[in-house]
DNA sequence: CTGATATTTCAATTAAACTTGAAATATATA
DNA sequence: TATATATTTCAAGTTTAATTGAAATATCAG
C-alpha cells in the first residue's frame, strides 16, 4: 500500500456513513449484504448508499457481486489488513506502543 | 475511543500534508520538531501547518509542548494505538485477516 | 521599551465532499 | 412486451475542509 492507497483508504473510513456500512458488513459474514440492506440497516436513501458502498469500493474496503437484481457487498479484510500494515509499519516504524493495540487483551480502550 | 473519535483520527489521517507530518515525527523520535521545522519539512507555508498541527493535536494524534519562543510536536503514539485497536477489534471484530499484519513479517504489502 | 523571531489566528476565498431527487440501467416476472 | 424491483448515475445545490495572506500573540535579546 502507498501513500495514495492510505490516504484514500483513510478518507473513506472518515464518514459515519461509510463507518457504519463497514461494521454492519462485517457483522453480516461472509454472506455479504444487499444495497438495499445496507440502505436500510444505515438508514441512507438507495442514492446516497449506492454513493457511499462505490466510493468504499473504489478504495479496496468492498468487493461487489452482482447476483440477479441484487448487488451484494462484502468487506475485503485484506485492504484494511494493508491500512493496519501501513499504520504500524510505514507511519509509525513498528513502533511497540502502536503494535500492542493489535492484541486482543490490549490496555488500549 | 469511539465512533465519533474514531472518525476525527480517520479525517486526520486522510489529508496529504498531515500524513506527511506525521511520518516526520516519527522518524524525528522522541525530541519531536518545532512548528517551524515541520513547516519546512512539508513544504507548507507556517500557517497552514499550523492549522494542520493543531488539527492533529485536537484528535490527539499529537501533543504540543512551547520551549522559549518555539512550540515542539510530538507524535502521541497511544492515539494511534488506539485507533489500530477499534480496527481491529470494533470495526472488524477481531478478524484474524485484519490481525495478521500487525507483525513485522507478515504478508501484507 | 524596541525590534526580531516563532507561531497562531482570522476573514476571505477556493476546493472538495456530501446530499438530493429525478432519470437511467439491469434484471426479473407476468 | 409491459411492468415492477433493485440499484446506479447524474446534475444541482449544500455543507465542510483547505488555502491564502495579513494581523495578532508570545518570547527573547539588545
Amino acid at each position: 500500500m502507498n501513500e495514495a492507497e492510505a490516504l484514500a483508504t483513510f478518507g473513506a473510513l472518515s464518514n459515519v456513513t461509510r463507518l457504519r456500512i463497514l461494521k454492519h458488513l462485517v457483522k453480516a459474514g461472509g454472506d455479504g449484504l444487499t444495497a438495499g440492506e445496507i440502505s436500510n440497516e444505515v438508514e441512507a436513501t438507495p442514492s446516497r448508499a449506492s454513493f457511499h458502498l462505490a466510493e468504499m469500493t473504489k478504495t479496496g474496503l468492498l468487493i461487489s457481486e452482482r447476483q440477479s437484481r441484487e448487488i451484494i457487498y462484502r468487506v475485503d479484510f485484506k485492504s484494511i489488513g494493508d491500512m493496519v500494515h501501513y499504520l504500524i509499519h510505514d507511519c509509525c516504524e513498528g513502533n511497540k506502543t502502536v503494535q500492542s493495540c493489535c492484541n486482543p487483551n490490549d490496555n488500549c480502550l
